[in-house]
DNA sequence: ATGCCATACGTTGTATGA
């Protein structure tokens, strides 16, 4: 009789370009072994995904990029099935917009370089679960059409959640959402403020996921100041633990109730080349 | 020391990141 499929640990990882930090991302595979991995900022079109790197690992990869800029995607050695990328909403086509060009909409996405949405969310069914890879937009400053795009973002993230998914479900959505939820998660709250991801309308976003009927899972496993997952390159803010904690791991309930631990990986910050961000991860009871 | 920015695109710099 073949054991249930083993879902132990599920990660999160913005890595900054998958293809410069494709040997690190294959050296922590190695050493965290998650069954899962979530990844953002791929900054990969789709045919240039590494799906082979990844099969010599033991994981299936679906991926989903533009290019140059963001990009999702969800390895797994669970399987992965019923993949939904963009919130399902596919390509957009612009009505009466040829290939000569076009006016570009600026307020329906002002981030649009004309190489189609941007790609921040990928979702699949792994073994037991549903997980779902978000790239939340920066938002730049508050007084920016990308701010608005921003909660824009979110709002269709809840959207998604409430037309198509259930609570009582068992899901786990993890990211980059580029919102810390409290000041204990940014290393100095006054010289943040009038700044984003911190911001009321940012804070109430990730609120709505929660009341939707998510919990942070990791969090509770480490409520002591100073826990982030982003550290700027610059002026050696790593190294002095100048941070925020804006990468997440929301669980439903069902999933949240079996979380036995939670991590980040400081050591995959360290050393030459790193991503700016952390990878971040918990372990679930079998 | 964990150690003082990095990515893509493209060209002698620009946009972006948070």
């Amino acid at each position: 009789m073949a054991s249930p499929a083993g879902l132990r640990r599920i990660a999160t990882w913005n890595v900054n370009s998958l293809k410069a930090r494709l040997d690190r991302v294959e050296g922590w595979l190695g050493i965290a072994a998650p069954d899962v991995l979530l990844m953002q900022e791929t900054k990969l079109a789709d045919e240039m995904a590494p799906v082979m790197p990844f099969a010599m690992a033991g994981y299936e990869l679906a991926h989903h990029g533009q290019g140059r800029w963001n990009g999702v995607a969800i390895a797994s050695r669970v399987g992965i099935t019923d993949v939904v990328t963009n919130f399902g909403d596919g390509p957009v086509v612009t009505p009466g917009v040829g290939a000569g060009g076009g006016s570009r909409d600026e307020a329906a996405d002002p981030a649009d370089d004309g190489l189609g949405p941007e790609a921040r969310m990928i979702s699949a069914r792994c073994g037991p679960i549903r997980v779902v890879s978000i790239y939340a937009p920066n938002g730049r400053a508050l007084d920016t059409p990308f701010y608005a795009g921003k909660l824009a973002w979110f709002e269709r993230l809840s959207r998604w959640l409430e037309e198509t998914q259930d609570p009582a479900d068992d899901l786990l959505i993890g990211g980059d959402f580029n919102v810390a939820p409290d000041d204990l998660d940014v290393y100095d709250p006054g010289a943040y403020v009038g700044a984003t991801h911190v911001s009321p309308p940012e804070r109430d976003a990730l609120a709505r996921l929660r009341a939707w009927g998510l919990l942070d899972v990791v969090r509770p496993f480490h409520p002591e100041a100073g826990f982030y997952t982003w550290w700027d390159y610059r002026a050696g803010n790593f190294h002095k633990n100048l941070g925020m904690r804006i990468d997440h791991l929301y669980a439903s309930r069902s999933v949240a109730a079996r979380v036995v631990a939670a991590d980040r990986d400081r050591d995959a910050r360290k050393g030459k080349l790193p991503s700016d961000h952390a990878p971040l991860y918990v372990d679930l009871a079998s």
